[in-house]
DNA sequence: CACTACATGTAAACGGTTACATGATTCA
DNA sequence: TGAATCATGTAACCGTTTACATGTAGTG
């Protein structure tokens, strides 16, 4: 149950439209919580219906009308009792982690290219992140609004670098010293 | 569909049953694919109706009784196509950090004892994960297929490493000269 | 016989993904 | 007026989660 609260956290940093939230989780809250515009109208409508979010000024009520909201004071409850709840972090689920154990079964063949487009992707979006970093959070001077932000890229930015060097670790152990091939022994 | 590959994976690696699949997810299988009874059932009913597994010897295919399953030929063959396939990592969706963007919005009460706890929850882990390492992989001697769980374990390692070194810092980072209390500025 | 552990399932609800539909606005 | 873009929505499908149901085997 996060993606109403996103989305109650994004109205609260800035009243917006659908297409807005769209854009704005394809951006910067796409760091940390990525959502289509699909999920972001239906979340739209069931949170106007309980009367946590409200649109603002609706000139003609029609389809096709931009219609923009903001979050009512039951919405801010809400979302600072989730916020403060407690909730246990998932387990993991990777299908890059599973295919490489799959490997060890099934052999290693076109994984290592594989690994070597993921690390790509990773160090793009590492490039990424910091450039945002430099960008929006220039040394010193960090008010606390700020350095939760902050925690939050530096947590993105954590999160690629031990991608990078998971996959540049495992990159070179493969490659090294073959005891053992591609069939695994006991086949 | 990474499911029916990981049950695949599972059962090329030791033949199993519904239940014995459900413990080994909850096991070593679970520190990167997690997955409950319910779902394990339901795919296996799928993926033996599509032949790509097969029950052992039924003596008594009734309700209740013991089902054991085997990777066909044609499972084989698709979990090593599906292994080598492009796959695209997926965007990060951590409920989390979330909180933490959130708090800069609806203020941070509260949010301290969630971290700390999940420090705890990290370390615990990650204790975990460095006793089966000890265990599974003592030094020298990897074969090639060790070497690729040997990867996936340390992947666990380090994604978790990662948590613990990003929650003391963020902790350390918050309760530090508190320049902007819990309350946004521009509210 | 009752109780427990083992073992396999069914059903409902929900969130995420993909494809498609519809209306409004702008501009050539 | 036709095309592109902005903007909101519907529908179908699929995987995950949660709660519940059913049957077997062993033990006191």
């Amino acid at each position: 149950m996060s993606l109403p609260h996103a989305i109650l956290t994004a109205l609260l940093e800035k009243p917006s439209s659908g297409l807005e939230l769209t854009r704005r989780f394809d951006r910067s809250f796409g760091y940390f919580w990525s959502a289509t515009h699909q999920q972001i109208y239906r979340e739209l409508g069931r949170l106007e219906r309980d009367r946590l979010i409200r649109a603002l000024a609706p000139p003609v009520p029609a389809r096709g009308q931009k219609k923009e909201y903001e979050v009512l004071p039951e919405g801010r409850t809400e979302l600072a009792r989730w916020t403060a709840s407690a909730q246990d972090p998932k387990t993991m689920r990777d299908p890059l982690l599973l295919r490489l154990r799959s490997a060890a079964v099934v052999g290693t063949d076109g994984i290592d290219a594989e690994l070597r487009r993921h690390l790509d992707l990773h160090r793009r979006q590492l490039e990424t992140y910091r450039a945002i970093e430099l960008r929006d959070f220039p040394p010193e001077k960090d008010s606390m609004p700020d350095r939760l932000q902050h925690a939050v890229l530096r947590a993105g930015i954590d999160l690629e670098t031990f991608w990078v060097e998971w996959l540049e670790r495992t990159l070179t152990d493969l490659s090294a010293a073959p005891s053992g091939l591609s069939s695994p022994s006991g086949d």
